[in-house]
RNA sequence: UGGGGUGUCGCCAAGCGGUAAGGCACAAGGUUUUGAUCCUUGCAUACGUUGGUUCGAAUCCAGCCACCCCAGCCA
C-alpha cells in the first residue's frame, strides 16, 4: 500500500524535544566517553509482531543515532528458537521499513554471535567464573531463595575447571539431554538481587533454530547474549525499557569479566582507531496506550482465539494492523516523538496517538465525498440526463494536490443523518423547506418528503437554486453543507467503520478477570451500501479524507477492483456531538 | 519485613537552586461551500507528603506515603 507522500520518506533527525537520553548522549559526545562515537540497536525477538510499543523504540533507537551522526543495527535477539520462526523476522523487517527506518548494515541476529558466544562462555569457566550445574529447573528454584531470603549454593559450585570445560564441551556435542545440565555464572546466591543468583547463562535445548539450523543443542541466554552482542557490535547505548534495569548489574559483570582484547577483537570495530569502549544499558518507560491492549501474550490470543481477525486486523495495536487501518508511518513517528521519553511509567491517552493520524492525514489525504447511509434525492427542477461535470479541489489549501471532476445528476444520494425532519436545536443540515448547500455545488430547497407506509423516509425531492454555483445566494445566508454523490455515476463500495476495542481504559488491568467482557462491540461495523464519487476509482492514492465523515484507505486486502473496500481509520474532530 | 525504580495541570512532558515550557484534552471567540482545518484567548501561587538547608527549592538533604518491576534453564 503506498502511503501520503511527502514526508513519509524522511524519518530521520529531527529538532527532538528535550528528554533524558539526548541529554545523556550530548554529555557523551562532549566528554568524548565513547570516543565521539553514537550506535545504538534496536533487538527483537522475533517471536511476534510489532506494535506501537515497539515503535516507540524503533523512534527513539534510529532517531537518536542519526541525529547523532550515528547509525541503528537492527539486530534479532533470536536465543529461544523454540518461540522464533523466520515469519516473525520478515514481518518485523518490513514493519520498520514501512515506518521510514533503515537500519545500518546487514541485518544483524545474535545467533551470529552463537561460535563467540561459545568462546566466551570457556574463558568464564577459565576464569572459574562460571560452571556446569545439574539442578534440576525446579531445583534451581529452590536453591534460588525468595525475594527476602538468600539462596543457597549449587552442590556443583566448587566443580573443577577441568570438569566444567568437558561437562561444557559435552552439553555442546549433544550428549545430554534438555535440563540435565546448564552453565552458570558464578556470582552471589546472596545477592539481594535475583538476577546475580548464579544466573544460567546456557541451557541444553535439542531444537532447530531458524537461523542455525540444527548446528546447536545449547542456546545462550537472553542475559548473557545481550551485552556480548552489544559489545561486538560496538553499541555505545544499549536503550531498554524499565523492567531490564536489575538486569544491568549481570550486564555489566559479564563484559567487565570478559577479556576486553579478545571482545575487541571479535568487534566491528576490531581493526579501525577507536578506542574500545564498552556499551551501556539505558532504561526508559515503555509505551501503554489506554483502552489498548498491547502484551504480546494477549495479542497472539486474541489472534488465535478470533477475538480479532488477524495480526493485521485494523483494530490491533500492531504496525501492521495499523498500517491497514490507515495510519500513515509519518503519523506514527510523530506521535512517538510528542509523547516523550521518560521513566516514569505513564499511560498515554488515546487521543494523541488521534491527533498525531488526523494532523498527517488532514494535511496529505485526497479530499473526496462518500455517503455511508444512502438517502435518495431527487433535483426535480434538473432534466433527467442531466450531467454536469463539477471540478473540486483535491485539498482545500494544497492546490498541488489538483482538482477532480465530480458528476451531478438528477438523482443524487446524500447521508440520512443530514436530514430531519424534526431537527434538534442548531441542526444546520437539511430539513423540510429548508435549504442546504450540496458541497462543490449548488443550493438545494427540500420541497418535498417522500415516505413509505410504515413512515420511513424514503426520498427527498428537492429544487436546485441554479444561481449558486460558486457563490452564495442573494438576500440569505445557507448555513449548512453536506456531502453527495451521483446515483447513477458513483460507485458501490464497502466500508468499515473501527472504532477502539475495548470500552474500559485499562483492559489488561488485574481488577479484570476476562479481557472479553469489555469489548467494544461497536468496534466494527461494516456497511455494504455505500456510494463514493467515480474519481476515486482511478485515483493513485490510496487514503483520503471523506468530507465530513473521517480519513479512509482503500483496504490493501479485500479490495478489488470490482468493489472497493474502505477502512475508516479515525474520524474527523465532532464539535456536533447530538 | 530484600533489591531496583517512579511521583510536576484530566493525559503525556520540559525543568537540573533564582521564582512552573510545550503538546493532547477541555472551554470561549473569529474565519470557513467540510459543524473539519486554521487563528485568538483561557486552562498548576502550584511541583506525592512532612520537615530541614538557603536571601531564594519542583530543583539540595532527611523522614513518610503511593504506585511499578524482580524469585523463567522467556526476552
Amino acid at each position: 500500500m503506498s502511503d501520503t507522500k511527502p514526508d513519509s520518506k524522511d524519518a530521520s533527525a529531527s529538532t527532538g524535544a528535550s528528554n533524558f537520553i539526548r541529554h545523556m548522549i550530548a554529555q557523551d559526545l562532549a566528554s568524548s566517553k565513547h570516543g565521539g562515537r553514537v550506535q545504538t540497536r534496536f533487538p527483537p525477538e522475533p517471536n511476534g509482531y510489532l506494535h506501537i510499543g515497539h515503535a516507540k523504540s524503533i523512534c527513539l533507537n534510529f532517531t537518536v543515532a542519526a541525529e547523532n551522526g550515528g547509525h541503528c543495527n537492527l539486530r534479532f535477539d533470536d536465543t529461544n528458537p523454540a518461540k522464533e520462526s523466520q515469519e516473525f523476522v520478515d514481518s518485523i523487517k518490513d514493519n520498520i521499513t514501512w515506518l521510514g527506518f533503515q537500519w545500518h548494515g546487514d541485518v544483524r541476529y545474535s545467533s551470529n554471535y552463537f561460535d563467540a558466544l561459545f568462546d566466551f562462555a570457556v574463558q568464564l569457566i577459565n576464569k572459574g567464573l562460571a560452571y556446569v550445574c545439574s539442578l534440576s529447573a525446579d531445583e534451581a528454584r529452590e536453591y534460588r531463595g525468595t525475594l527476602t531470603a538468600p539462596g543457597r549454593n549449587s552442590p556443583d559450585r566448587e566443580r573443577s575447571i577441568a570438569d566444567n570445560i568437558d561437562l561444557f564441551s559435552r552439553m555442546r556435542a549433544g550428549e545430554f539431554a534438555d535440563g540435565t545440565y546448564s552453565l552458570r555464572a558464578k556470582i552471589d546466591m546472596a545477592s539481594p538481587n535475583i538476577n546475580m543468583r548464579d544466573p544460567v547463562l546456557y541451557r541444553i535445548r535439542h531444537i532447530d533454530h531458524h537461523q542455525t539450523g540444527s548446528t546447536w543443542c545449547i542456546y545462550p541466554t537472553y542475559d548473557y547474549t545481550h551485552c556480548i552482542s552489544d559489545a561486538i557490535e560496538n553499541i555505545t547505548h544499549s536503550i531498554c525499557t524499565l523492567e531490564f534495569e536489575d538486569h544491568r548489574p549481570l550486564y555489566d559483570w559479564i563484559l567487565h569479566n570478559l577479556d576486553i582484547d579478545s571482545l575487541r577483537a571479535v568487534s566491528d570495530l576490531a581493526d579501525s582507531d577507536y578506542d574500545y569502549v564498552l556499551p551501556e544499558q539505558t532504561e526508559f518507560a515503555k509505551l501503554k496506550l489506554n483502552y489498548t491492549m498491547m502484551g504480546k501474550r494477549n495479542l497472539k490470543e486474541m489472534v488465535e482465539t478470533g477475538v480479532v481477525q488477524g495480526w493485521d486486523d485494523p483494530r490491533m495495536p500492531t504496525l501492521a494492523g495499523m498500517r491497514r487501518r490507515g495510519f500513515t508511518p509519518a503519523s506514527i513517528r510523530n506521535f512517538c516523538e510528542s509523547v516523550g521519553v521518560s521513566r516514569s511509567e505513564s499511560v498515554v491517552d488515546l487521543s494523541m496517538l488521534e491527533h498525531a493520524v488526523r494532523e498527517d492525514l488532514d494535511k496529505h489525504a485526497a479530499r473526496a465525498m462518500c455517503v455511508l447511509n444512502p438517502l435518495k434525492v431527487v433535483l426535480t427542477n434538473l432534466p433527467s440526463g442531466h450531467v454536469e461535470r463539477l471540478s473540486m479541489a483535491n485539498h482545500p489549501k494544497d492546490e498541488s494536490m489538483g482538482r477532480r471532476e465530480v458528476p451531478l445528476t438528477q438523482e443524487i444520494f446524500i447521508d440520512r443523518a443530514d436530514f430531519e425532519e424534526s431537527p434538534p436545536e442548531g441542526f444546520k443540515r437539511l430539513v423540510p423547506g429548508g435549504e442546504v448547500r450540496l458541497r462543490g455545488a449548488y443550493v438545494i430547497r427540500c420541497d418535498e418528503v417522500i415516505k413509505s407506509s410504515s413512515g420511513k423516509v424514503q426520498e427527498l425531492h428537492c429544487s436546485v437554486d441554479r444561481d449558486t454555483l460558486g457563490k452564495n445566494p442573494e438576500g440569505r445566508k445557507v448555513k449548512g453543507v453536506i456531502h453527495w454523490v451521483s446515483a447513477e455515476l458513483s460507485l458501490p463500495v464497502s466500508v468499515r467503520l473501527y472504532d477502539r476495542l475495548f470500552n474500559v481504559e485499562k483492559p489488561d488491568s488485574k481488577d479484570i478477570e476476562d479481557y472479553r467482557t469489555c469489548l467494544n462491540p461497536d468496534s466494527l461495523v461494516e456497511l455494504y451500501d455505500c456510494f463514493v464519487e467515480p474519481s476515486v476509482a482511478d485515483s493513485a492514492v490510496r487514503h483520503f479524507q471523506f468530507e465530513r465523515e473521517g480519513y479512509f484507505c482503500v483496504d490493501a486486502i479485500d479490495s478489488t477492483p470490482e468493489r472497493l473496500v474502505f477502512n475508516r481509520t479515525i474520524t474527523l474532530r465532532d464539535s456536533w456531538s447530538v
